[in-house]
DNA sequence: TAATAAAAAACGAACGCTCGCTCTTTTTTA
DNA sequence: TAAAAAAGAGCGAGCGTTCGTTTTTTATTA
């Protein structure tokens, strides 16, 4: 596993982004290793190359025309290879959304992970909220697809899918429940971790509304979690 | 045109649900009267009798597989129709969802409206917040639909899907702009309008969240109603 | 290092099947 | 009894997938 990236207090998005592990290539190499079964060819080189046209292919369809709408013969035209060579990558069509999905478990994963590491709560809730804000913006089209095309997934699947959300609201309840110094005089904590993991989803969700000031985003993370301090008192 | 609905203030979820004007018969009768050109039968009460059936399967099989990966044939079993009966009465498969967006268009306009006649922008704000978080969980299928389908739509309507979106986020800004006291000082008003409006929308995107201690929606208002105004300073 | 053998990857025509939709016939309605 | 609605078998197009073959890459050998 990676090592964490987002143990840094004040963190701006351009400063995010430089510790991002998870370039396209490394990306591409995890999801290999990580779903061998899913995947029919067996060196890296060749496999990393394929799913970067596959998915990249996927991700400039999808938003479109839906993920059930795009048939493999749009994936063909797109990506220039053939049947074959699509079929030896990835098996069968469903495995596509299901290797997104194993994608964004991976980073969200890691993104809980350095928050935990963050003793101040204060400061771990900066780094969940900020690292799961700036890790969608990057994987944009990743956590766009998952939230869409949950429903595309076979049932296990969607289940983790939802599950993985569930976590992430958790995780940031735990948090503002220890900051709040008088829970009965404010808001109950879930109804702020669901502000705040809904503000994150906006972004990545509604992406034509936020093309592109780039910086903005840190405004963006500013407002969301001074709105959540606010909230205590 | 029906009456408005949503002049009250304070109003209570089951305030708004006795006046609300769009029971199921209601809605269907307007739907097929604003979309004759997309139906194939003449008489109103065959048409309501139809429709009515063609819409809770829809919405019954698609939060579960998608629009697109719902066929015809598993639409015929789950209503009891026939081939003969369905494309008689919506002619084609995409007028499903067209006549969705129809549907929530008509509402959503109608909410707006509502709001436009406060007066005073404290309670116009609180009119349409209120009565799109009830509206939409009231007609709670049709806005997910619309939501995750827009992509199944012909792009005219996909358009207009979006700018309905759009138009529901002026509105907020502008009132919320005009209750800003010190500009300067506070957070951008598309900010907060943005927070309001995502809140609603998590409530009808995520039903299994929600299932339902009923008056929790009306806490649930007045959460986001009092975040919004503590956010005036 | 060049020649060769073995393995992996890529190709794409063809398959069985399901899709949305049509159309003739039958039934119901007013 | 004329018009409207419902029925459902059937159609062609296009779907995801398979598989026999060819091409490219890698490993072995001389």
């Amino acid at each position: 596993m990676i090592k964490e990236f987002t143990s840094n207090k004040g963190l701006t998005f351009a400063e995010f982004k430089k510790h991002f592990p998870y370039s396209e290539d490394v990306l591409y190499a995890l999801l290999f290793s990580r779903n061998q079964a899913l995947i029919g060819i067996r060196r890296e080189k060749f496999a990393v190359r394929n799913l970067k046209k596959i998915f990249r292919a996927t991700f400039k369809l999808v938003p479109k025309i839906g993920f059930q709408a795009m048939s493999l013969r749009d994936l063909l035209s797109e990506t220039g290879l053939s049947m074959g060579g699509v079929y030896l990558t990835i098996t069968n069509k469903e495995n596509i959304a299901i290797i997104v999905k194993d994608a964004v478990t991976l980073v969200c994963d890691d993104i809980v992970r350095s928050a935990r590491e963050e003793a101040d709560p204060g400061k771990a809730l900066e780094c969940l909220i900020k690292g799961y804000l700036y890790a969608s913006l990057l994987l944009q089209p990743w956590f766009y697809f998952l939230y869409f095309e949950t429903r595309s997934l076979p049932q296990t699947h969607q289940n983790d899918s939802k599950n993985l959300e569930r976590a992430q609201a958790t995780e940031l309840e735990q948090l503002i429940r220890e900051l709040q110094k008088q829970p009965n005089n404010s808001y109950p904590p879930e109804f702020i971790a669901t502000m705040a993991l809904s503000m994150i989803q906006e972004r990545y969700l509604k992406p034509w509304k936020y093309k592109q000031p780039a910086q903005s985003v840190d405004d963006y993370a500013d407002n969301c979690l001074q709105l959540i301090h606010h909230s205590f008192r």
